[in-house]
DNA sequence: ATGTCAATAAATATCGATATTTTTAGGGAG
DNA sequence: CTCCCTAAAAATATCGATATTTATTGACAT
């Protein structure tokens, strides 16, 4: 009686399909931003109808990742050092209070979750970047999850995906960085078990700073 | 050469048509929280195709007043005190900095559009309802909008509207409330103009708890 | 040359019909 | 009487075709 499962391969609808597909397409830069969305284009590439596609997009409006002007269709979000700098401030602040918040909280079970998935992060170090990147978000997101917060961590969660793609669009035009990441996140990680709260958010806010750092350099270009 | 007008009775499109209505009946509880959205019934109250009101659900998605639920269509977002108190929390919170921000890149410009705005919603008061409601979110999002980030003006926005939906809740089951509202509005701008952060984010602060707290009565009966 | 306007092409938005899935209701079997 | 399974009904999701709107092109007058 127990469902197989849902991971890979199970096509839940083809709204869903589509949604996640572009999203992925988005962040990685596969759809570059600004670029504007066809209908009919999409539907080659999502091998589906225009309904699929446009339902997709209206709900990619949501994550801000795509726009919508009406009656003139769809194009994904424009790119700028200026939305970055937003989205890094905003990310400092809430993810802040988050973290405080989900510290204050902190419970046995909580603290479990994290160090689980701290774990499968580091194991998922060396393999395809997407796996990590799948695991380097759920790290982070667990250390929100205990805030109490369901909207505060969907804003959280947003901003990490908006993030997200301005590392992809860094990453192809640029040597890559060289830095200790991992004991970056050790150091969040032992923080957050401490219970302290300022260490922690000290070095989570760092972690950010520092990719943002390397981030507004380039494209400053 | 001129256009005629698109306030009023122009249909821009029968899905912005759609979206802008079932926003409105959200807000104002004829769509009572919770409730299960059909597709048919829609289309009849606002007499349009299906592929416009599915999109229009998908758009409203992003500002949190539908859910949609894979397969099994669309509900009106469900309330609750813990949701209402949340809100509360976040507003005040992004409220604050947005607030700050702008007082920081204060301009005569901006303190110009804020004492119009107030002017505007003062002889709003003793007319409809509905009309004073509209006045009221563009005084409020006038002392946010200086703050040079449109991304932390879209979150309060929203937070705004989904604190609009419990006034209207609250209002539908109660005596209504006796308070000076608009000495205390008095009060923000003066503070605002006069440049006074920590003055103005402090009463804009209470003016909201002040009303959370009497929703919260209400709501937890 | 240049700007305006009309005709054409392209793309979006919408409709109506159909396929798929979920929910509901009814009828035995344990 | 309760649980499980099946058939019917309802609702969602999707398709293909069409109507509308926007963008493009080229001729014509200035």
């Amino acid at each position: 009686m127990n469902m197989i499962d849902d991971s890979g391969a199970k096509e839940s609808s083809a709204t869903r399909g589509a949604y996640l597909t572009l999203r992925d397409m988005i962040l990685t830069g596969q759809l570059p931003a600004g670029q504007k969305l066809k209908i009919e284009q999409l539907r080659g590439i999502l091998k589906t109808g225009a309904s699929p596609v446009r339902e997709a997009l209206s709900l990619l409006t949501s994550d801000m990742l795509v726009e919508r002007i009406d009656q003139r269709g769809f194009r994904a979000a424009p790119a700028s050092k200026a939305n970055f700098d937003e989205i890094l401030t905003l990310r400092c602040t809430l993810e802040d209070l988050a973290l405080r918040q989900s510290i204050a909280n902190a419970s046995p079970a909580w603290e479990e979750r994290l160090v689980l998935s701290h774990h499968h992060m580091k194991k998922a170090a060396g393999r395809d970047s997407a796996v990590f990147e799948e695991a380097h978000k759920i790290f982070h997101m667990a250390l929100l999850a205990n805030s109490g917060s369901p909207m505060l961590e969907r804003y959280c969660a947003q901003l990490y995906d908006l993030n997200i793609r301005y590392r992809y669009l860094a990453a192809a035009s640029s040597s890559y960085k060289g830095r200790d990441v991992s004991a970056e996140h050790a150091v969040i990680l032992e923080a957050a078990v401490q219970r302290d709260a300022q260490a922690a958010s000290e070095s989570l806010l760092n972690h950010y700073r520092r990719t943002g750092e390397y981030l507004s350099k380039i494209l400053a270009v």
